[in-house]
DNA sequence: CATAGGCTCTGTAGCGGCTACAGGCTCAAG
DNA sequence: CTTGAGCCTGTAGCCGCTACAGAGCCTATG
């Protein structure tokens, strides 16, 4: 059995959580994880409830959340009364903005593919990508 | 006719090419575009042709090429000679990691409609979306 | 007990790609 | 000549890290 109030060190959390020891003080300086208390030497002590806190953020960013987005979600999974309909605007919300995101990258490939394509075919006098981007009108986005 | 050597203002050139004033001098300082002539007050003045550079940054930059990408697609369109090859490799490589972007943001997309889907559904005990973020495996890139 | 060397500490600066000032100068219209 | 729009430089800020430098801590070994 685990002893109780175990403490992890800054390398310890960061192995366990695949986050940068740098981005872990990172979080800290900004609001994102609590000041943890320190050893008699001064370094970080980590209890394990931190490191579930860190991996609750790691993986609201890998979904693309910005760290503003990850302080509203941490701050909502705290009170977790009446959390989950705010917690699911705030999922709608990103969840928007990220269809937003891909049809423009979907955009931005079909112009480029057919540029590529057209460079691949090799009958043209000129290059055509650079003729595009030279002569045409808008492109893609905005 | 337009009057042979007209010399544009920035901000007729930002007008023209909606590209920001400040970009523009942005662009200027780290190398994207030359430094034009001045004014003997000390203005900016423009060819029609600097403003057909910026209009190629502009574009350039809309299908998500970096400003190192655009700066050398900049080069093979001046150098024009051989540059067709070159400037495909550089679209095709773009078209990879603008793939790469989309396929990523699609297992964010998918993971998040789940996650929202289920909130909505109201009949779980505890908020989906903050349950998954606290305790689930990695649930998405990387 | 000393030392090596791995870990951690703070603070600062850099990345990309802008954007937003402040505080001053120029230029064209009336 | 005055007004006011436009332009100038220089600096600092945004996001989300990442990368140092130069110091101190902690433990395993000889």
């Amino acid at each position: 059995m685990a002893p109780v109030g175990e403490r992890l060190t800054i390398g310890a959390v960061s192995r366990r959580t695949r986050v940068n020891i740098e981005t872990i003080r990172y979080y800290e300086r900004v609001g994102v994880l609590p000041r943890p208390p320190r050893s008699a030497g001064g370094y970080r002590l980590y209890s394990v409830t931190d490191a579930r806190r860190l991996a609750f953020v790691r993986r609201a960013r890998e979904l693309g959340f910005s760290l503003d987005g990850v302080r509203a979600l941490l701050s909502l999974a705290d009170r977790r009364i009446g959390s989950c309909s705010r917690a699911q605007r705030m999922g709608q919300a990103h969840l928007d903005e990220t269809r937003r995101k891909i049809a423009d990258l979907r955009r931005m490939e079909s112009v480029l593919a057919r540029l590529v394509a057209d460079c691949a075919d090799g009958t043209l006098p000129a290059c055509p990508l650079v003729e595009t981007l030279m002569h045409q009108a808008d492109v893609a986005i905005s």
